[in-house]
DNA sequence: CGGGGCTCCTGTGCGC
DNA sequence: TGCGCACAGGAGCCCC
């Protein structure tokens, strides 16, 4: 499942391998990856162009080409880049005039890829909420988006027009490090704990980052490497388990029709 | 506006 | 042992 910290790693190591590579062919193994724009048309646009530029936004990945459209991936659930030799796996393969290629792979098919004269403009992307690392969104910015709102806290951490690139893995991590229960309502939360909770978002995505990202499900990096967070995650995946603070076994529960994991006794 | 439920898809893991 | 079915989940969409 990748989120920001998974994406972002991805974003930072294909940077120093395709960026002003020139893709020389496209080979469209699974159509249905593609939304928006007829296959046939999109090989056509894109070959014989070069990466200008590679930019994430939340859980986007977003290839700038020099002909100025935009290939926009959203990984989903199950989703991988991966670079260097073509993979029997690979849906889309992405062929470099270095010798090299990108397969894009999906176990489950629920990614995508799109092409766009304005990828901001983008469903999903147009939106969307802030950057967790952008300047803008300070302590002030935070208590201000969530105003008096009496929607329960962990939805709203994984809504993509709230704050961008956070998912169910690290809500759940962000809401354990500063004990507040999943289903709290956002406008019974004391003022320090909005303030733990802003330090806590930043703090777990960094740390995730830090570790190349959590290897659940399907993700793992251009390489085709796991992560190093999963060990690192305090809650996500180890209902029954142990609490790591207080030895109380974690539950899990349906949000909003997600799992989710937490502790009883530290989560209030 | 908010929340619930459904949809897409396929590998996994469970119960019988 | 093997079959079949429920389940998981990001995000859009519909409905109330």
């Amino acid at each position: 499942m990748p989120e920001l910290p998974e994406v972002e790693t991805i974003k930072s190591d294909l940077e120093k391998v395709i960026l002003k590579k020139k893709i020389i062919k496209v080979e469209l193994l699974d159509k249905k990856l593609i939304k928006g724009i007829k296959p046939e048309l999109l090989i056509k646009e894109i070959e014989k162009t070069t990466v200008d530029q590679i930019i994430r936004r939340g859980k986007y990945l977003i290839f700038v080409l020099s002909n100025n459209k935009s290939l926009v991936f959203h990984l989903k659930l199950t989703g991988q880049l991966i670079y260097g030799t073509p993979d029997k796996k690979s849906r889309i393969i992405f062929c470099f005039d270095n010798g090299k290629c990108l397969n894009f792979l999906d176990q489950r098919r629920f990614a995508e890829l799109r092409l766009t004269n304005e990828w901001n403009k983008e469903k999903g992307i147009i939106d969307m909420g802030p950057e967790p690392f952008d300047k803008s969104f300070n302590l002030e910015k935070f208590r201000c988006m969530l105003g008096s709102k009496k929607t329960k806290i962990k939805p709203l951490l994984m809504d993509q027009n709230f704050l961008a690139g956070v998912g169910n893995i690290y809500a759940q991590e962000v809401l354990f490090r500063v004990g507040i229960h999943p289903e709290r309502p956002v406008n019974k939360l004391r003022t320090q704990e909005v303030e733990n909770l802003y330090s806590a978002i930043k703090g777990v995505l960094l740390e995730a980052i830090k570790y190349r990202g959590s290897s659940v499900d399907a993700y793992v990096d251009t390489q085709g490497k796991k992560g190093g967070m999963e060990q690192r995650l305090k809650v996500y995946g180890r209902a029954g388990q142990s609490c790591q603070n207080c030895g109380t076994l974690l539950k899990e529960m349906k949000l909003a029709g997600r799992g989710t994991t937490y502790c009883p006794k530290c989560q209030k």
